[in-house]
DNA sequence: AATTATGGCAACCGCCCTTTG
DNA sequence: ACAAAGGGCGGTTGCCATAAT
């Protein structure tokens, strides 16, 4: 394919117009999600078909929930983060009405911080090595903060996993269930869109769940 | 009141995977 | 088997609002 994300009609660029945010949600009311590089042209939008993607997903979708996170939303990210890692699309895909990116720049805003306050690398969710150190201990209260309780562990985490090693550790959950004990993670694939009309059904919408490593993850309790 | 710093979020970029012919 | 096209994803950027000085 030629380079991607450039169509060469786009013409638009920027933050989206009422009216083309009216035009998008006409088109896909009366047509559904068909396809996107063809749609910017049938519904009369001088934007690419990508953009006009992220628009639909982000914003647009009539079942987004849009506003703060609730608490138990923000515990179940940071869980899912430890054991997914920075796959945006899974995680969101736990939670209803939530997108990728909403849960991204929202991990990046707030959880993050939130993460390093409790004395924890919100990268490998581990406790900090100089934390742990008797005279700079992580504060208590706020690491109880979302009634997360953490515990230090010992072996480093590979940011980026194979499906192999995804499929290893799913696994290793199902043998070994004290791994994360109150996960209570149904993780398979959970995708809503309700109010869409289904036009066709999208195969990749049924491969198979990914899911990293959780053997060497912080574990909460 | 004006200026600067910071945070939050929408949107874009570019890579990768899957599908199709 | 291969290449091209489409679509999805994570990372990054840039704009705007608000806070701090």
């Amino acid at each position: 394919m030629g380079k991607p994300g450039r169509d060469k009609q786009a013409k638009n660029q920027g933050a989206w117009s009422k009216q083309e945010d009216q035009k998008l949600i006409d088109y896909i009311r009366k047509h559904g999600e068909g396809c996107w590089s063809y749609l910017p042209q049938a519904a009369g939008l001088l934007r690419c078909g990508k953009s006009c993607r992220l628009r639909w997903i982000n914003y647009l979708r009539p079942d987004l929930k849009r506003g703060n996170f609730a608490e138990d939303e923000e515990d179940l990210i940071i869980k899912l983060h430890a054991l997914l890692g920075n796959r945006w699309s899974l995680i969101a895909g736990r939670l209803p009405g939530r997108t990728d990116n909403e849960v991204k720049n929202y991990w990046n805003s707030h959880l993050r911080r939130k993460l390093i306050n409790m004395g924890v690398d919100p990268n490998n969710h581990r406790l900090r090595q100089n934390l742990l150190r008797p005279h700079n201990p992580p504060n208590p209260a706020s690491a109880s903060s979302s009634g997360l309780q953490i515990q230090a562990i010992q072996k480093p985490t590979k940011p980026h996993v194979d499906k192999e090693q995804v499929s290893d550790a799913l696994s290793c959950v199902e043998n070994d269930p004290c791994a994360l004990p109150d996960l209570n993670l149904d993780l398979t694939a959970s995708f809503h869109y309700p109010s869409i009309p289904h036009v066709e059904g999208n195969p990749k919408d049924s491969r198979p769940l990914d899911i990293a490593p959780s053997s060497t993850l912080l574990l909460f309790q």
